[in-house]
DNA sequence: GATTTATTGACATTCATAGTGTCAATATAT
DNA sequence: ATATATTGACACTATGAATGTCAATAAATC
């Protein structure tokens, strides 16, 4: 990351830099977005309307390309995820959590794609991967009761139905809407709880 | 594939040919259940003990190797999918599709997950991905009773359930031992049903 | 406006992978 | 010994990831 010491008026130099590296990213997730899961570096150049490379000056490797492109998406999501619920107790919570992982699912599905396809040839990512599933955990154990955290196969049962790879299984296997597969993830939920 | 006219004893030659065939298949097996799940034809050369040339005389492209690797998958598990269901009613021969569904899962995991994440280049690939998950969805339409078919939301949460993405999930990464991941699909299942 | 400095474009290059053409080497059949 | 089929070895192309180098361009300084 480039440490600028902000001084008032910052080097044009500098910005130029900035927005090339912008660019960038925005061209990777302008094509992702766009449905093609793998793109190359020459795409993105092209896209990003600067040279291939201009994309290996800003970034090392393909792989910070990702990681950058993950930090974009995070900060996109944080603000939701970090939003306290206002729902009174652990089933209205859930419920609001539910909503909030299909919301948030939706929105980075593309991205989320297209790094898992790649997980298997780079560490960064792989980690990335786990770390993600990881999280979708926690974030069940800290707001359901310890009767259901301590039953392990319920809680692996419930945690499965909220993950991001069962919402991408709905909503691009099943080929549902985004409504059916919030009714089917609610529903498998609802009865597990109950 | 070669039509032989099967003579009282076979060409040499032509056996030769056929025993490489089959070996740069085995390779392909043998690496990706080893758990390398994108092997180059220069690997499966290695391991198969003949050139890259041949990998490519016997083999137009790569696809057509997932597709011979697909088609002994599908003949080792045919067998089991083919026989009749022993259990009275479709309660417990629900409960025995979900039994060998997860043998069946487990054993075709990794060429499974080599052949999904070269789905999105891929146009035999990606078909290959959806004709799957068709027959999973139509092996329950043949099982269960039509009061749960005609509830969609139902349905596809039981179709979710019983699919190889899930199980996978479960396994690789929720981390669950065979039995532990079967125990979340029968609860969950069984929490639909009932 | 000239000069300096930083960023980028253009190009050649390497390595890996998928894939092909060609000819010699080898295996098998006659 | 000769003919035929299969394969190995090699050179090659194309694509993609990545790097080195130098000129072109943009921005800052004098």
């Amino acid at each position: 990351m480039i440490q600028t010491p902000s001084p008032r008026h910052p080097d044009g130099r500098k910005q130029r830099s900035e927005r090339s590296r912008q660019a960038i990213v925005d061209a990777m997730l302008e094509i992702i977005m766009g449905g093609k899961m793998e793109p190359s570096a020459a795409e993105i150049a092209e896209k990003a309307g600067v040279s291939a490379r201009t994309v290996f000056r800003h970034f090392e490797e393909m792989d910070s390309l990702y990681s950058e492109m993950t930090e974009r998406m995070e900060a996109e999501i944080m603000p939701i995820i970090q939003q306290p619920f206002t729902g009174e107790g652990w089933r209205a919570q859930l419920d609001q959590m539910i909503e909030r992982r299909a919301m948030i699912y939706e929105r980075v599905m593309p991205l989320k794609i297209a790094a898992s396809i790649r997980r298997f040839s780079s560490d960064y990512l792989m980690l990335n991967y786990e770390r993600f599933v990881h999280l979708e955990r926690t974030g069940l154990e800290s707001l359901l009761p310890s009767a259901i955290r301590k039953d392990s196969t319920l809680f692996s049962a419930i945690e499965m139905c909220a993950g991001f790879q069962t919402w991408r299984r709905l909503r691009q296997d099943q080929g549902l809407t985004t409504q059916q597969a919030a009714d089917v993830v609610r529903l498998t939920i609802s009865r597990l709880v109950d």
